[in-house]
DNA sequence: ATGAAAGCGCTAACAC
DNA sequence: GTGTTAGCGCTTTCAT
C-alpha cells in the first residue's frame, strides 16, 4: 500500500485545528498552548510526518544542504576530506551532497547547475579553469562557496588548499641536499593552478641551488592517458635520460604509474632512481622501499573548508572573501630518497 | 551585483504575454506562435532563465536526480561504478548525486531522508543491515529503487552485485588446486550478506574438498579497527597458525592490511603464505609477487544497476521487483597463489 | 493561439 | 493563542 505523504494540512485536519498552529508547533514558533501542541506532535509523529522541502525550499529559499563539488568520487584525498565534511555539517545541521566532475568542464558546469537548481545553501568546490564565471556569480548571487584543492588567480574567493608551491620546494630542496642533483619531474598535462605552483616551487629550488634547470627532465603527461599507455610514455621518459638520479611525481596516480614503470624497467630504488611523489596513498608505505610523499593534510584542509563555508552561511556579515588559506603540507620521508653516498 | 534570479513571470513581463505562454513555450507544449515563441526563447537566453527546481518539483513531484548512496565515497570500487551511472543517467537526462553511510546506519537513515525529502526520483543503495524499513517504506511509496553491492535476504527489491558465493568458492577452489590445503580467512565482523556469502563459498569449498574447516583458522576482525591495530591483529593471526600456508582476505582494505602485516612478519610470499584478496586494486598489481584477487564486476554492476532503475523509472507496469542479479567475478592470478611444488 | 486561475505544501504577516 | 490569507514559481485545466 502506497502511503501518500502528509501534509500539514492533514494534520491540521486531524487534530481540528488550523495549518498555522500545526506549522508553528511543528516549527517551534509562536506559542501555542500545551494541550494542542502534544496532540500536534503526537500525530504528525504517529502519521510519520515529515516535511515537503520542495514546499519549504519554495517558500523560504534554504534547504539545510551543502553541495560538495569533488574531481573524483573514488579517491581517497576527497573521501577522506568528505568525512570531516560530513561531520562538521552534521553538527551544525546540515546534510551534504556531492557531485563529481571528473575533471571534465561541461560535468563541472551541470553539477553546479543542478545543486543551484534545486537545492544547497553553500558549497565546496573543487575549482578548474573554465569554472570561474559560473562560481564567480555563485558568490555575486551571495551564495556561500569555498574552493578546496585549487583556486582562481585574481578571484576574490574564498579557498583553502595546501600549499603547493612551499611543499614541492621544500622536496626538491630535500632531495638536493640528500645529494640528488639531475631531478626529473613528471605532471600532468592540465591547466591547473596547483600543478603550476608545484612545477614553480621545483623550478626554484633548483635555481636556489644553482642547478640550470633542464626541459628534457621535465614531462607532462596528457591528461586523459590510460593508465598502460601512462607507463609506457614514463617508461620512455627514463629511459631516455639516463643521467637522472631522482623523480618527482606532481600526483598520486602519477607516482603509481611511475612505480609500474620503474617496475617494469628494472631500475632500482633509491640507487639509479630516487623517487618522490606529492599525495601520500597506502601503496606508499607498503611498495619497497617506501616511497616518500608530500602528505596533504586532509583534515586541515577539509575543517578549514567547512568552518569558512558555515561562517559565511551564518555570518552574512562578515567579509570572509579574503580568506585565502594555503596548509602547509608534511614530507614523508621514507626509503625511496636515502641520501646518497657521497663515495 | 545580485542579480535576482528571473522567473516565468518576469519573462512573461519583458515579452509582454502571459506566463502560461511562456511555461507552454519553454515546455514545448500547446501551440504557440512562431514568433511569439522566438521572443520568449531570446529573451529566457539572454536573461539566463532557469527553472526553479523547487517550484517544479512542488507542482510535478519529478526532480530528474538520481540519488546514489554509497558506502564510503571515497574508494576505487564504488569511484568506478559512479562514473558508469553518471554517464548512462546523463544520457537518460538525469543528473546524480551521492551521499555516504561510511557504514553507520544512523548516516545511511539520515542519507535515505534526506534524498526523499528534498528530491529524488530514484535510489541506487549500498544496504546494510538496519535500512530495511526506510528502504522497504521507499519501494511502498512507489520510489524506484536498486541496491548494490548487498541485498535484503527475504525482500523482494531489485539489486545487482557480484557473485560473492561462487567467486569465493572458485578462488579458494583454486588455492585447493594449487595444493594448498590449510586456508586462513580474514574478514571483517560485520553483519553484511556479502561478506556470509563469502565464507558461506570458503566453507562449502573446503567441505566439497574434504578438508575439515577448523575455526581457528577464520579471522573476524572488529569493523571499526584503526590500520595499525588491524595490522597487529593480523599479524597476531598469522603467529598463531604457521601451519596456514594460504591465506582468503575478504575485502580489499583488508587484504591490504594483510600485506602489510606480512610485510612487517618478514614471510615469503607465496612460498609461506600464499595469498587471495577480494577486490582488485592496483596494489595489488603491484606489489611483488604480485596479489592474486577477485576483481569484481564493477562495469556490469554499475551499468545493470542503472538500466534497471531507469526501467522502474520509465516504465510503471513493467515489474521489476524480481530482478536479482548476482554477477560472475573474475579470478586474476599473480604470484601470490603459485602451485605448490609437490615435492 | 493565448490567458486566467487554481493549487502543489509551506511560512509568516496580519487579523481576531 | 489561534486562524485567515497571501504568496514562493511553476504546470495545467479551462475559457476565450
Amino acid at each position: 500500500m502506497i502511503k501518500r505523504k502528509i501534509s500539514i494540512k492533514d494534520i491540521a485536519k486531524l487534530t481540528g485545528t488550523s495549518i498555522t498552529t500545526v506549522s508553528f508547533v511543528l516549527n517551534g514558533k509562536g506559542r501555542i498552548s500545551k494541550e494542542i501542541s502534544q496532540k500536534i506532535l503526537e500525530v504528525a509523529h504517529n502519521e510519520g510526518y515529515e516535511p515537503n522541502r520542495m514546499a519549504v525550499g519554495l517558500r523560504t529559499g534554504v534547504s539545510k544542504v551543502i553541495g560538495l563539488i569533488v574531481e573524483t568520487i573514488g579517491g581517497p584525498f576527497f573521501g577522506a576530506m568528505a568525512r570531516v565534511i560530513e561531520e562538521v555539517a552534521e553538527k551544525a545541521g546540515y546534510g551534504v551532497i556531492y557531485c563529481s566532475t571528473n575533471n571534465n568542464i561541461q560535468k563541472g558546469r551541470d553539477a553546479i547547475k543542478m545543486l543551484q537548481q534545486q537545492l544547497v545553501d553553500g558549497y565546496i568546490i573543487t575549482p578548474m579553469k573554465g569554472l570561474e564565471t559560473e562560481i564567480q556569480s555563485l558568490v555575486e548571487n551571495g551564495k556561500p562557496v569555498v574552493l578546496i584543492d585549487g583556486y582562481f588567480p585574481g578571484h576574490d574567493i574564498p579557498h583553502v588548499l595546501v600549499d603547493n608551491y612551499n611543499s614541492t620546494y621544500m622536496a626538491i630542496n630535500f632531495l638536493i641536499e640528500s645529494g640528488y642533483r639531475n631531478i626529473g619531474f613528471v605532471t600532468a598535462d592540465l591547466d591547473l593552478v596547483q600543478l603550476q605552483d608545484r612545477m614553480q616551487g621545483y623550478k626554484d629550488a633548483l635555481k636556489a641551488n644553482d642547478i640550470t634547470e633542464k626541459a628534457k627532465l621535465i614531462y607532462k603527461l596528457p591528461f586523459d592517458t590510460e593508465n598502460k599507455k601512462a607507463i609506457a610514455a614514463i617508461k620512455t621518459f627514463i629511459k631516455q635520460n639516463p643521467q637522472m638520479d631522482a623523480v618527482f611525481f606532481t600526483t598520486n596516480y602519477l607516482g603509481i604509474a611511475g612505480l609500474q614503470s620503474i617496475n617494469e624497467l628494472n631500475v632500482n630504488i633509491p640507487d639509479d632512481l630516487a623517487i618522490i611523489s606529492f599525495d601520500d596513498n597506502e601503496i606508499f608505505t607498503l611498495y619497497p622501499p617506501g616511497i616518500t610523499t608530500i602528505k596533504q593534510p586532509t583534515y586541515e584542509i577539509a575543517k578549514s573548508a567547512i568552518d569558512v563555508l558555515l561562517a559565511q552561511m551564518t555570518n552574512d556579515k562578515y567579509d570572509i572573501s579574503t580568506i585565502k588559506l594555503q596548509i602547509p603540507a608534511q614530507l614523508i620521508e621514507r626509503g625511496s630518497t636515502i641520501a646518497k653516498s657521497t663515495v
